[in-house]
DNA sequence: TATACGATCTACAGCTACTGTAGGTTCAAG
DNA sequence: CTTGAACCTACAGTAGCTGTAGATCGTATA
């Protein structure tokens, strides 16, 4: 029987956001004392880790809440549970390229700039300046 | 003499989110028709492009205060201009980094999997699975 | 057993950076 | 003069939490 706060130790949560999960129903309704306090089983932990994780692997709560109706299904194809992890890859590898785009203009913008007064700044230049910019969406 | 509206295609900006920046101080407020109407000049326009230019390059919004604020006053030094870009570019390298350790580790998940049903499904288990992941920090 | 004090409780506001909606008014072209 | 797109205000909603206030609970120690 573990206290919420010891969930969120062992979890690395914080103790709001898991009442939060509780309250958007990721989590389950955990029972309580006779004082009104939560306790929790060891596969609400194992529920916790499987959230969080996913979280640090960058997974929308809806993606996360897919996963986890999936998971209830064992016998069932798991070409669905592939392709939430393969739209996440894309996620990921879009931001990332996004990324490398900005900094490669960022570092262009620091590297020109060798001026001492504001008036004559070379990154607020470009900032200002939409000609060779990103913005072709 | 330009409605909300022209500004908002000018510089690919919806109405209500030029409104939000009026509302937040970031633009001014711009003088109106004797029907309410706002109109602006090209100054206006210009600021906006900054804005939203230095939003693409993923500057957050106090930051961009910080920087409008720094180009009203073109006599002073613009090193504190390059610090912020440099924080800036500290933190794309950082989320570029973090990014990329996901990929890898979506990309070993999904190509572990091999299964048919959910319940043999690696990507499961290595969500579920807390001893190969990223949780150092 | 009494007390102290940290942990927990509920309820709600706030964060970033917008976006969407409802219900009404204004502008400009034909 | 009419029509319809664009504009107005005000407010709620989005994701994913985080922080606060004020009250109650649980347990280790005296």
């Amino acid at each position: 029987m573990l206290s919420i706060g010891t969930l969120g130790k062992r979890t690395g949560t914080k103790v709001q956001t898991i009442r939060y999960y509780e309250q958007i129903g990721l989590m389950p309704e955990p029972g309580r004392t006779e004082g009104g306090q939560r306790r929790y089983e060891d596969a609400e932990l194992d529920r916790l880790a499987f959230i969080r994780h996913s979280r640090e692997l960058g997974f929308s709560l809806e993606a996360i809440r897919e996963l986890l109706d999936l998971s209830d299904n064992p016998e069932r194809s798991c070409a669905q549970i592939d392709a939430v992890a393969q739209k996440q890859l894309h996620k990921v590898e879009a931001r990332i390229a996004r990324l490398e785009a900005l900094r490669i203009e960022l570092r262009r913008m620091i590297g020109e700039c060798h001026a001492d007064r504001v008036a004559d700044c070379r990154i607020l230049e470009v900032l200002r300046d939409h000609e060779e910019c990103l913005s072709e969406h």
